[in-house]
RNA sequence: GGCCAGGUAGCUCAGUUGGUAGAGCGCAGCCCUGAAAAGGCUGGCGUCGGCGGUUCAAUUCCGUCCCUGGCCA
């Protein structure tokens, strides 16, 4: 009966904002929201978590104008997270917004996640922390060791990945030691299929952005002596129990946060080290999103109106041919 | 004004018993299969303060001038 029909054509639309830092993706996820009945869906590790709000510059709700924001402040920071969760939930929540008719738009800037949302990935363990620490210990006895263990047990694998990357080399050998097998093949991941994602990437001037980041990590410090600001915030998360050693504190402006609050270091160095490794950041970014050949990339910020008419432009008639 | 120390990569500095130089950081490029704001790889960059002198050869030795810091007047 339907075993003749074919697959139907008709895709699902999705948009998908990336770029640095400092890029103004949101400001653009939100326009383009307003225009095309959107709702907002985080990609960003950190944004994830709740009472990050100020050092990952999440959207106030004030400047949300009521769209609504999915994946934001939902884990605690003594939380762990992956990749692999972060791709499940991702998936029903934008199968959800387009049950409801409404166009799903993905803003963040963690393009690991973005890619494991819509290109999935192989279906393997997740974390063992006694082995993790068992193998660590060998490689802290005689460097070098992860990289000979893992030539002998997956070669494959071991060519492709640098000796001195440990936590790489760790992830491998720890799904050839739980599961017997080698690094599976990327062929083997699930794709998010039934969508077909309209991607735009925001590439502003080097410069121009550099300027904007220095700017936005003296005023997230720069008031936060006073009130409002990332040390207070960094104090009021320490002051709700967190220890300071949870994964987000490990991020960009909370680490030196907390340098600071314990005096380790200066105000002044505080900020100035956030900068430069914000810099490094963005750049790394950068690099990730230039290698997606299916990305529409806007050389400007994404809160200005030239780029904001030209993103819905292409919104318009790749995601909706309403022909 | 005198004495001392110093002027070498964008920054902090190392070095050359005379054969035109290096490390960290920055900067640039890149990688990426559940910690990803993480982790890792690669690469430029220099009139060695100016001008003279000695020498086959000076960033290195000599003279002089300029600049910076300190001390003494």
């Amino acid at each position: 009966m339907a075993s003749e029909e074919l697959p139907q054509p008709n895709k699902l639309p999705l948009v998908v904002v990336a770029g640095p830092t400092g890029s103004g993706k949101s400001a653009l996820a939100i326009a383009l929201a307003q225009k095309f009945q959107g709702e907002i869906v985080n990609y960003d590790s950190l944004q994830l978590y709740r009472g990050f709000d100020i050092g990952t510059a999440k959207t106030p709700f004030g400047e949300r104008h009521g769209i609504p924001h999915h994946l934001f402040d939902v884990l605690e920071p003594a939380n762990g997270y992956s990749a692999g969760e972060y791709a499940r939930a991702g998936r029903a929540v934008l199968r959800e917004i387009s049950g409801r008719g409404r166009l799903p738009i993905l803003a963040g800037g963690t393009g690991f996640y973005l890619k494991a949302l819509l290109e999935g990935l192989p279906v393997l363990p997740e974390r063992d922390q006694s082995l993790r620490g068992r193998l660590s210990a060998r490689e802290g006895h005689k460097p070098g060791a992860l990289h000979r263990l893992l030539t002998r047990l997956d070669p494959d694998a071991a060519a492709r990945i640098h000796k001195n990357d440990s936590q790489k080399l760790t992830r491998a050998l720890e799904i050839r030691l739980t599961t017997g097998a080698p690094l599976p093949l990327r062929e083997t991941a699930a794709p998010l299929e039934d969508y077909a994602p309209v991607k735009i990437g925001l590439n502003p001037d080097r410069t121009a952005l550099n300027a904007r980041l220095d700017a936005r990590v003296e005023a997230m410090f720069g008031e936060g002596l006073l009130h409002g600001g990332l040390i207070e915030e960094v104090r009021e998360l320490l002051a709700k129990g967190a220890t300071g050693d949870e994964k987000p504190f490990d991020a960009l402006g909370y680490r030196q946060a907390l340098a600071f609050i314990r005096e380790r270091l200066s105000l002044e160095e505080a900020i100035e080290s956030t900068q430069w490794e914000t810099r490094q950041y963005a750049k790394r970014q950068l690099t990730w999103f230039r290698r997606d050949p299916e990305m529409r990339w806007l050389a400007g910020f994404g809160d200005s109106s030239w780029v904001q008419a030209d993103a819905a432009e292409t919104v318009r008639l790749a995601a909706l041919p309403s022909s």
